[in-house]
DNA sequence: CGGCGTCACTTCACTTGGTAAAGTGGTTAT
DNA sequence: ATAACCACTTTACCAAGTGAAGTGACGCCG
């Protein structure tokens, strides 16, 4: 990938950067778990990058695949340890988007009054 | 980018998982100021993308462009206060790749068989 | 029993974004 | 004058993500 792989934020970036990583993340955390669940609150993801995604976290150790031998079989993921690490990352970002990004071009945190 | 543009999450995932971008901010804050010193210590990056970055994380406010009135006139460039509060997340990935990646990426998971 | 919907994906064609390599225009050094 | 340095830009290429559609196993309804 071009970056050093002997440093630690570099290989944190390769994973945590794909595009949805942080994402799912954050909505495994939030208790969604299904396939599509996820699809449907990740609006605008398409299964394939789901699907890739969840593949990558999977073979990270970030993130746990369950058959459930249901009929239909269900897929329920989940994260582990390591996936829980990331949500620290994912609270600062919420803190920077606040103080720093949100709503820049017009009301700062108030309700719009239209 | 088809995610919420009102979630600050999100927009702080579009800013800061473009390649480089918290490489180039990390060297920023190590001292680092010039295109051509950024260039070599990023080393595999492009000076494309490096210049679109540093134009985009300009734009962003999250570093400042000096152009020193010097011969030959060098470009400068450093860290915004908003840039440096990226440097938390920085962190945050430094520790999760020491404490989860560092080195022992193989021999984690190393499944037996099957 | 057949058609319809759900789930967890995969496939395909297309677009976007990053890369490598070379080039630009100005400057200083030899 | 030639070469090298700096801060980029241009060009051509390739990989990753997208939207739309398809797959196969099942379940539900009339």
């Amino acid at each position: 990938m071009a970056v050093d792989p002997e440093c630690p934020v570099c290989r944190t970036a390769d994973i945590v950067c794909a595009k949805w990583t942080l994402l799912v993340v954050r909505e495994l955390d939030e208790g969604r778990s299904r396939f599509c669940e996820l699809e449907r609150s990740l609006t605008g993801i398409s299964p394939r990058t789901l699907s890739l995604r969840l593949r990558e976290l999977e073979e990270e150790g970030i993130v746990e695949r369950q058959q459930l031998p249901e009929l239909p079989p269900r897929t329920e993921y989940a994260l582990t340890d390591k996936g829980r690490a990331l949500l620290p990352m994912i609270e600062d970002m919420r803190c920077f988007g606040e103080r720093w990004l949100d709503r820049e071009d017009g009301a700062v945190l108030s309700a719009p009054s239209a």
